[in-house]
Order: structure tokens, then sequence, then C-alpha cells
RNA sequence: GCUCGUGUGGUGUAGCACGGCCCAUCAUUACGGGUUUUCAUCCCGUCGACCCGGGUUCGAAUCCCGGCACGAGCACCA
């Protein structure tokens, strides 16, 4: 019955097309037609669940233990994107409370928050160091202590290990308030030593899952020998919050309502809704992305690149080879360039793992249309002009667009080519001239292009300079010698290179190539 | 091991909550062509995908079940 209904139908949609269908259908069963139109083809980022406008607050949480790196980008991108089109917040929080393994560096502070305004356009709408809060996340812990959700465990991190994987519930989980809070105070006042004592959360010890089983909120470290590098907080404290306990806390007192962060953090947002539960709170709107690798670059880590750079390996951390923003930057990637690359890979859980041909060609999309044309003889081969031909040409900076023009001097009728078009012989000097080669002699046969030979970049003599081409390869630096055409571009322009590819100025004579 | 998550062309991505103009979108790469006095830009074209196996249904990328693969968490790191 239905199946021959639905042939009939799909036979009057193939010839007399869908609006016959939808036609017959108005008439007899207006009521099916209310079913919503398919969602259509999605421009940039999907909405946000729950997300009011003018309402919403979201925060970008680094470490500041080195500058930001390539996957920072995203998390700043995405939340920054969100704040712009939801007339949102966006806060910039330092998650600064290891003192010992991921020790934040003092200058990385100021730079994040630069390139922070770089990347996004606009500066965060709030800036908070953790490391200030201290004492809100003491009075919280504190609290917890008292209404008994918390307690001070003296297992050591084996000893509780065990009792997290048996399910079983540790001595210290069932103290009073008041021997919690004596501990505490010891915790505090230096009679415990780092690995002595930490605060639980009490969950539950035999939830399904391992990571949520009395989670470690708080826990001592030896701020005497390793200080807090901000001297404002130095050795002050000696009970620190964890990530999940600090990050749950503020999200908490900055009113934010929508966690955007990797999937990697989804167990904590679990033990964040504990926690919150706890406390009687409402926990924000969580979405997450998975894992970008890059295809042409290892993995770097922030501590890695640290001492690398320390140790001289790298120049710095805008070492052209290094995944850092300011790497990035420094190369003349845009970040318009590195938003909509950002934009376009969107907010899957995917794992991917992405060339930089796409970055690029975002980035070229952004920068071609203003980008100087510049001439750069690799390997260099001099050869003298025969015959006639006028003492300068002008030509255009850029072919599309009126960027002024350059001049090329021609009275001494000297010239330098690549040695790779050399033995190619016979050329057209690109806006110039049809040349045959022969011995160093290039005898002009035609000012006008007469035939399809090949078109080489090429140099007055009188208007070139020894340059240099420097080429960041994955591990080492690349730098080819050549002549380079005479320019007055301030460092840092972003030139196209004839034939060559894209690169910025690092002064008059060198030019550090981008991307093709 | 336990827990959680993800599988659409070479690489990304849209579509999936509500099955039907989906023999599947867009971008990028590669290749070919056009414009261009750059191997650039721009334009056009071509190749190319629903993880596998069952099931439900007239109809499955979309719903259900079972595999498989990959990733992550189970830190006194963030």
């Amino acid at each position: 019955m239905i199946s021959k209904a639905v042939v009939e139908a799909n036979k009057i949609a193939n010839q007399e097309g869908l609006d016959a269908v939808r036609a017959i259908l108005e008439a007899e069963a207006p009521h099916l037609l209310e079913k919503r139109e398919k969602q259509k083809k999605r421009e940039g980022l999907p909405d946000l669940p729950n997300a009011e406008k003018g309402n919403v607050v979201l925060r970008f949480a680094p470490n500041p233990n080195g500058p930001l790196s390539f996957g920072h980008a995203r998390g700043l991108t995405i939340n920054g994107e969100y704040a712009k089109l939801y007339d949102g917040k966006l806060i910039l929080r330092f998650d600064d409370t290891d003192t010992v393994v991921k020790k934040p560096l003092i200058e990385a502070y100021q730079q994040i928050q630069d390139e922070a305004k770089w990347l996004l356009g606009f500066e965060p709408h709030k800036v908070v160091l953790a490391s200030d809060r201290m004492d809100h996340y003491h009075s919280y812990a504190q609290k917890m202590l008292e209404d008994g959700f918390g307690y001070v465990c003296q297992c050591t991190g084996d000893e509780f290990k065990e009792f997290r994987v048996s399910k079983t519930e540790c001595p210290h989980r069932n103290q009073t308030p008041e021997e919690n809070l004596e501990l505490w105070n010891k915790m505090r006042d230096g009679t415990f030593k780092p690995g002595d004592a930490v605060v639980r959360v009490k969950t539950d010890m035999s939830l399904k899952n391992p990571a949520l089983r009395d989670w470690p909120a708080l826990r001592i470290q030896d701020t005497q020998t390793n200080p807090h590098p901000r001297i404002e907080v130095g050795s002050t404290w000696r009970v620190w919050p964890l990530l999940d306990f600090q990050s749950a806390i503020e999200d908490y007192l900055q009113g934010v309502t929508h966690i955007i962060r990797g999937k990697d953090l989804m167990d904590s947002t679990r033990k964040q809704k504990l926690l919150y539960e706890h406390f009687g709170w409402t926990y924000p709107e969580t979405l997450y992305w998975g894992r970008v690798k890059v295809h042409e670059w290892g993995g770097f880590s922030t501590s890695q690149m640290r001492k690398d750079i320390e140790s001289g390996k790298y120049d710095g951390w805008d070492d052209p080879r290094l995944p850092t923003i300011s790497a990035l930057a420094n190369r003349g990637i845009t970040a318009e360039a590195l938003r909509n690359f950002w934009i376009e890979l969107g907010l899957t859980q995917k794992d991917i793992s992405v060339p930089l041909a796409t970055l690029y060609s975002h980035n070229i999309k952004v920068v071609d249309d203003d980008a100087p044309r510049i001439s750069f003889v690799r390997n260099s081969h001099e050869i003298k002009l025969e015959g006639e031909y006028p003492n300068e040409l002008v030509i255009p900076i850029h072919p599309n667009h009126d960027l002024g023009d350059r001049i090329f001097k021609l009275d001494d009728g000297l010239v330098c080519i690549e040695k790779e078009d050399y033995e190619k012989q016979i050329l057209r000097l690109k806006d110039f001239a049809d040349v045959e080669i022969t011995s160093d002699l290039a005898k002009i046969t035609s000012i006008e292009k007469s035939d399809s030979r090949p078109i080489v970049h090429w140099l007055s003599a009188r208007n070139a300079n020894q340059g240099l081409l420097v080429l960041p390869n994955e591990d080492s630096i690349q730098f080819i010698s050549g002549m380079i055409e005479d320019n007055d571009y301030p460092e840092g322009t972003f030139v196209q290179i004839e034939r060559i590819g894209y690169g910025k100025m690092v002064d008059s004579t060198t030019i550090l190539f981008s991307h093709k």
C-alpha cells in the first residue's frame, strides 16, 4: 500500500519535478509539509547551545609556561569568534598553579596577551591570573571540608591508586570535618610536606569511570625551593589547587556560560560536574574539539621547546622552525589566515592531521593582493646584453594592482639570470626582451614577445645586490645566496618572490621564505 | 585492564538530533586547460568518500545491534 503510493509519488517527482508532488500534498495532506526543511549548508561555526546573545561568557586558559603555540590558536580563535558572534565576553585566564612541573615563564604573561590581541584582532575583555586568586580557592576548599564533601587524604599516590582500582574507600575518607580541618591546617602551615597529603573531592569509589573516583583537588608544593616566578606571589602559598579544582571554581566565580576545550578534558568536565553538584551550582555548557596534528611537524611540547631554546638549538620562541604563534607571525602568516584556518576546521571531535598547505592557501588569499613582487636570482649568472634596448625599464610592482613601479637601469648592459635558466639559452627576459645566449652574450632578437619561449625573471646588475634567501626546514635552516632586487621595503614587508614563492623581508637584502 | 570519545574522497569539512530533490556539500591537494610577459594571483574542468557486517524500512550517510580501527583519560601536570 505505502510502497505503491511512494512509487507513484517518486514517479511523479521524476516526471514532473518535486514541486508537483508538493502541490498534491498541499491539497491532500498539508500537515505533512510542516516538517522542517532539512538543514542547508552551514557557514562558519555552528550555533552555541543555550546561548543568549549578550549573555555569553567564554574563557581561554593557557598555562603561561611559554608563549602561545599553534594549537593554542584554536582555543583562542574559536572562543574569540563565539564571543564576537554572541556579543559575549572572552576571559583570558592564566592557569599558573604549578610552580614545579610546569613552571610559569614570567615573560609569557605579557607575550601571551600581546599574541592574543594580535590573533583575535581585539583584546580579551578580562584577564585573570589564577595565582592572584588563591584565597578564593582556599576558602572553597575549606568549605568543602566543612561541609563534608572533601577530605584530606594522606595516602601516597601508589596507595591511593590501589584503592581507586579496587573501588575501596581509603581510611581517610571517613574523617570528621573537624579532623579534616585540622589536617588542612597542617597542610597550610608547613607541618606536612609535599606528598604527605592532598585534598580530595568525595565522589563515589564505585563509579564506573576510574578517573572520577575521589579525585585530587589541592596539593602541597614546596614554594621555598620552587617559588612562583611572580615575585608578588613567590613563596606565599604552600597549598595549591590542581587544574580541575581551580578551573571549576574560577569558571563559577567568573560566570562562564560556555566552555570549549579539547576532548582530552572530557573527564575533567565530569569531575567538575560532580564538584558543582556538591556546591549546588549549574555547570556551563561544554563543547569539545579533537586533537590536531600537522603533517610537517612532529611532536613539540612547550617544555621541550623551552629546553631547546635554552640550549641554543633554536634562536628563540619565534625561530621559524617552531610551531609557535610568534614563529608563524615571524614567517608572515597573518592572523586572519590563522583564524580562517581554525574556523574552517570547526568544532569536530575527530582527531585530525592537516597539511600546512591548507594554512598557506588561506594566507595567500589574505596576502597576495598587497604583496609587492620582487626578483631574487638564485645561482646568479651574469650575461652581457647585445643589441638595441632602452636605457631603463619601468615595471609595475604588482601585476594586477597599482602598487607603483620599479625601475631597472640598463645602461651598462649587464643582467643576472639563474644558472638553470642560463642553460636554456633561448629565453624571454620577463617584461623586457627575447634573447639568445651564446657563451656570456645575450643577443636581443626582439623586444616584443615573439614566441612561446620560457619567460624568466632577471635583474639588471645595476639594480641588484648580493642577497640571501632563508629557507627554514624541519630541523635545519638553508641559506640560498643570490642577487636580490634593489628595494626599500621596510623590514617585515611580505613579498612575492617571482617564480619562487612568498616571503618576508628581514632586511633589504635578506628574505625569509614563507611558503609557495 | 577500566572508562570515555571518534570513524564521509589524498587532506579537511557539510549533511546525521527529525530516513526520501544525497548516484552526497564546500575547500584544499594532485592533474589538465584558460587569462597573465612570474613555476604567482585569478578563472574553468577532471580524478576522488559515507569503517565493516547484519537488521528495521517501499527507501539508510542518517535509526538499531554487533564487530573493527584510531585517539584520549585513569598525575600530588595543564
